[in-house]
DNA sequence: ATTATTTAGTGAAAATATTCACAAAAATAC
DNA sequence: GTATTTTTGTGAATATTTTCACTAAATAAT
């Protein structure tokens, strides 16, 4: 079935053909590539005829045309422009890194209430607020960075909603109300790293019993 | 079963649990936590009785208790100290980022192979990468987050686990070699974005079909 | 006191996700 | 040109996770 874990082996499927790409290599075999990113061969193959690609029997996958596919069904024929709403630590960060353009992912603006953070002529514009929704129309966005403060999250998305974005990656550490017919993917860092501490202490007690 | 999403449920009912209990709530029942978390009751109830966490029938579960009883399966008993190894957009949003502090998570030192960014006064110090493995023995730290860029990340991690750390946040995109006996929770954004770019673009399919 | 109601605790059932295992196709070897 | 090997594609089997559904305990109502 195709899940949120499905499109991440994916987007790293992708990533990892990319690489074989740059160091020449033509073709990949599915237990290759499943190695590569940390998967079963089998579960390549079934990722892969999920969605209706196919190889050679015993001529695995050619790199390029796997590409190809791959690119298509996680949409980057065209670049894909998003904004950043929250221009605290983590949004900043955001905009600076540079990790997202080599997928063919813009971050085009940067939306913050604190007018000290407004910066409309750097190299990624920093805008107030209230500029964000007609921005978003005028640009037709429909992926947003939410990473304000808990405390103000309900509204940023209502905004951001009614400007028409459809598609949210959440650092705010909240659940949104009215979240219908759109798409959430929510990341809790404090989460993320209470899960390492949790596993970290697990490992040690089961080491010293 | 006990893996990394139901320990990722606990952190965001002990979450919602501290919120409650600020309002002046005394107990809660599996379907209000369920309902306010976003999972089912029978969700809460079998996490809980996983951990042998118990309540009353028709009294539901005493919030005081409730949350001892996860501070003590999530470690926070006492202070969890981190390091953050990479002073980039990401490890600097991340060392000032205050929302670890709330859960007893401190990040204690920041370090990095650059000399300019460099601060031994600063409120979390920044120190030469070189420093990094005398500092964990000395201060026994455990987890450490990882944010340098793809190209340093196997060396560093190699120099984190020589030095003792147990538990890895990594923001480096990429899969570490000589990984057994360790926890490493991977954070990967740019596929965190994907998803979401993904889904988008079948939920407007989808309607526009 | 007795009855009715609510809610935890938990095996069983259902739903999901992953792996197995093998037939069929393609390439290679002889 | 036939046999052998390799590797895909996939239905079946297995494993994992979540939900169901019911028992039993606690509380409240009569």
């Amino acid at each position: 079935m195709v899940n949120k874990k499905c499109i991440s082996r994916l987007s790293r499927y992708r990533k990892t053909l990319f690489r074989f790409q740059e160091l020449g290599f033509v073709k990949v075999f599915s237990d290759t590539l499943g190695e590569a990113v940390g998967v079963t061969a089998s579960q390549v193959r079934k990722d892969f005829s999920l969605f209706g690609i196919s190889g050679n029997k015993r001529g695995g996958y050619k790199i390029d045309q796997l590409i190809d596919k791959l690119q298509n069904i996680l949409g980057k024929d065209e670049d894909q422009k998003v904004i950043v709403v929250g221009l605290g630590n983590i949004g900043n960060a955001l905009i600076k890194y540079k990790g997202f353009e080599k997928e063919g992912i813009k971050v085009v603006a940067g939306f913050d209430i604190d007018p000290t953070k407004i910066n409309k002529k750097a190299d990624v514009p920093l805008l107030p607020l209230e500029e964000m929704e007609d921005f978003v129309r005028q640009n037709q966005i429909e992926v947003g960075i939410i990473a304000v403060p808990d405390i103000a999250g309900q509204q940023v998305f209502d905004a951001m909603i009614a400007a028409g974005i459809k598609g949210f990656l959440n650092f705010a550490p909240i659940r949104y109300q009215n979240a219908d017919d759109v798409i959430i993917n929510n990341v809790n860092l404090q989460i993320e790293l209470e899960n390492v501490i949790y596993f970290v202490n697990a490992l040690i007690k089961k080491k010293t019993k």
